[in-house]
RNA sequence: GGGGAGAUUCCAGAGCGGCCAAAUGGGGCAGACUGUAAAUCUGUUGUCUUUCGACUUCGGAGGUUCGAAUCCUCCUCUCCCCA
C-alpha cells in the first residue's frame, strides 16, 4: 500500500492535486507540513498533520516540519475570523524548541538516512527580506485578482464578516507561498500537505513556484476534523487538548479519547493511530457488538496515551478512571492508602484550605465557594447541589447545610469533591 | 475627506423612559434515561441572600429626568459605501 492509498482508506484526503500520487511513486519526495508556533505545545488539532508526515516517512519519504515563525506573526485569515495577535521572537523561538521535542514521539529526526525529518523555521529566511524585495521578486508574480479569489479572503471581505481584514492578512498567502518556493528550491520540496482549509495558500504556492520557476509542486489536504455534534474538535471546557503533560493532565488526555463519541471514533481511530486495517475492522465489529464495552473509545485512548506520554501514565489513567467511574464510594476510598490515592488524582485541581476550620465543622456551601475556590460563587455551587451534582468523596449531598468535620476527611488530609459525573476536585487539609 | 450603520450578558441577537438582571436562539452546567457515547426530555445560566429582597451590569465620560440599556452631549472603537 502506498502513501496516498494509506492516507485514502484512512480518511485523511479531502483534495489531492492530480500528478501528485505519481510523483510520489516515481521518486523519493520531500513534503512539508506548517505549525504555528503559537504556543509551546502542540494540542491534539496539531496531529492530524503531524500523523500525515509520519505516514510518508514510513513510506520512505521525507517530512519537513516547517515553524510558521514568521508566518505566526501574520496570521492566517483563514483560521481565525478576527486579526490575530503577533508573537515576538524569543517566544517564537522557545515555543520552536519545545514542539520539536514533542515532535520528535512520532517523526524520526535522526535516522540517518535520507529520509530523516527536519525541522526549519522560516522566521530564518523572512525576517531579511525586505518589503520592496519581497513586492518585487514575489508579489510581482501573483495578481491580486488571484489572490481575491481564495475562499479564506472572499469570507473576510464579505459583508457578513463582522471585522474587515488588514493588509498584513491579506498577504499571508503570499508568504506562505513564498515559504513553499523556497524550500522547493533549497530541500527539494515537491509537496505541502495540510488542513483543507490551507488549499488555497498552499495552491498559491505552487503557482508561485510554476511562475517563478516553472517547477512543478503539488498539495495534498486533509478534511477538517469534526465532531457528530458539530462542535469543535480538540476543545473542551477548559480549552484545548494539549500534549504537554503540564497543560493537560495524561489522565484528562486519556478521558478525552475515551469520551470520544461512537460516531467520532472509527473516523479519530483511523486518523491518529497506526493500527492497520484489519485491527481496526476488527474493533468495529467488536463495537457493533457489543456497544457498551467501547472497544473502539478504549483503544483509541490507551493507543494515544502511550504515544504521547507513555505506557505509565496509561496505566495510572485507566486506574484512576476506574475508581472515580467505576463503583468507587466513600469505603474504597477510604482504604486506599495515601500514595495511590495521590497517583489516581495526580492532575485533578487541587485547592488547599485550613485544616483547622474542619474542627467544628463547616458548612459546605462556605467550604467549597468561600474557604476555596471550587465554585466561583455560592449561587452557582447551591443550583448545582439542588440539582444533585454535587458528591463529597463518592457521596452525594442534597442539602447545602452539610456540616463539613474531620471525620469526612480521607486519610486524615483530603476531600474529594465532584461536581456531575467528570469534574473532580481535591482538597487539602493543612 | 464625505456619507451611512453599529458597539447589549459566554456567542448570536431582541429590547414603547418605569412591568428590564434585560426576549429568543445557540453554547455551557446539572438532572432523568444510558455505556463516562449519541439522541430526547427537564432544570439552570450577573453577585450576595434559605425566602423577601439588596446590589453591580447594556463601549467610555458626563448630562436631562422622580426614574435611563432606551433621550442629549462629547469621546473611543468597528464595519459598509462614495471620493
Amino acid at each position: 500500500m502506498n502513501f496516498v492509498e494509506e492516507l485514502q482508506w484512512r480518511g485523511m484526503i479531502h483534495d489531492i492535486m492530480p500528478g501528485t500520487e505519481e510523483h510520489l511513486n516515481k521518486e523519493m519526495t520531500t513534503a512539508y507540513v506548517g505549525i504555528d508556533p503559537t504556543a509551546d505545545s502542540l494540542h491534539i488539532g496539531h496531529l492530524v498533520g503531524v500523523m500525515m508526515l509520519k505516514h510518508l516517512q514510513q513510506a520512505g519519504h521525507r517530512p519537513v516540519v516547517l515553524v510558521g515563525g514568521a508566518t505566526g506573526m501574520i496570521g492566517d485569515p483563514s483560521m481565525k475570523s478576527a486579526e490575530r495577535n503577533l508573537l515576538d521572537e524569543p517566544t517564537l523561538r522557545h515555543n520552536q524548541e519545545s514542539i520539536k521535542k514533542q515532535l520528535m514521539r512520532f517523526l524520526d529526526f535522526n535516522s540517518g538516512e535520507a529520509n530523516s525529518a527536519v525541522m526549519v523555521n522560516n522566521y530564518d529566511w523572512m525576517k531579511d527580506f525586505s518589503f520592496l524585495d519581497f513586492i518585487r521578486d514575489v508579489g510581482k508574480y501573483i495578481t491580486v485578482n488571484y489572490m481575491m479569489s481564495k475562499d479564506s479572503v472572499k469570507k473576510r471581505l464579505s459583508s457578513e464578516s463582522r471585522d474587515g481584514m488588514s493588509f498584513t492578512e491579506f498577504t499571508y498567502q503570499l508568504v506562505q507561498g513564498y515559504d513553499y518556493l523556497h524550500l522547493y528550491k533549497e530541500l527539494d520540496c515537491k509537496l505541502q500537505m495540510g488542513g483543507s482549509d490551507q488549499w488555497g495558500n498552499i495552491t498559491t504556492g505552487t503557482e508561485l513556484i510554476r511562475k517563478t520557476v516553472g517547477g512543478e509542486a503539488y498539495a495534498l489536504v486533509c478534511p477538517l476534523i469534526t465532531k457528530a455534534d458539530g462542535g469543535k474538535f480538540g476543545k473542551t471546557e477548559s480549552g484545548n487538548i494539549w500534549l504537554d503533560a503540564a497543560k493537560t493532565t495524561p489522565y484528562q488526555f486519556y478521558q478525552f479519547w475515551l469520551n470520544t463519541s461512537d460516531q467520532d471514533a472509527e473516523k479519530y481511530i483511523k486518523i491518529f493511530t497506526l493500527l492497520n486495517k484489519q485491527e481496526i475492522e476488527t474493533l468495529v465489529k467488536e463495537q457493533v457488538e457489543a456497544p457498551h464495552l467501547r472497544p473502539l473509545q478504549n483503544r483509541l485512548a490507551n493507543e494515544m496515551t502511550i504515544l504521547v506520554h507513555g505506557q505509565e501514565a496509561l496505566e495510572t489513567s485507566i486506574e484512576a478512571s476506574q475508581i472515580l467511574f467505576g463503583r468507587g464510594s466513600t469505603q474504597t476510598l477510604k482504604k486506599m492508602d495515601e500514595p495511590t490515592f495521590l497517583s489516581v488524582f495526580e492532575g485533578v485541581p487541587i485547592f488547599t484550605i485550613e485544616k483547622v476550620a474542619l474542627q467544628e465543622g463547616v458548612n459546605i456551601v462556605d467550604l467549597l465557594a468561600e474557604k476555596s475556590s471550587v465554585f466561583p460563587s455560592k449561587g452557582e455551587l447551591r443550583r448545582t447541589i439542588a440539582g444533585g451534582g454535587l458528591q463529597l468523596n463518592k457521596e452525594k449531598i442534597d442539602n447545602g447545610d452539610r456540616l463539613v468535620g474531620m471525620g469526612d476527611l480521607l486519610n486524615d488530609k483530603y476531600l474529594l469533591v465532584q461536581k456531575g459525573k467528570k469534574s473532580f476536585y481535591l482538597l487539602i487539609a493543612e
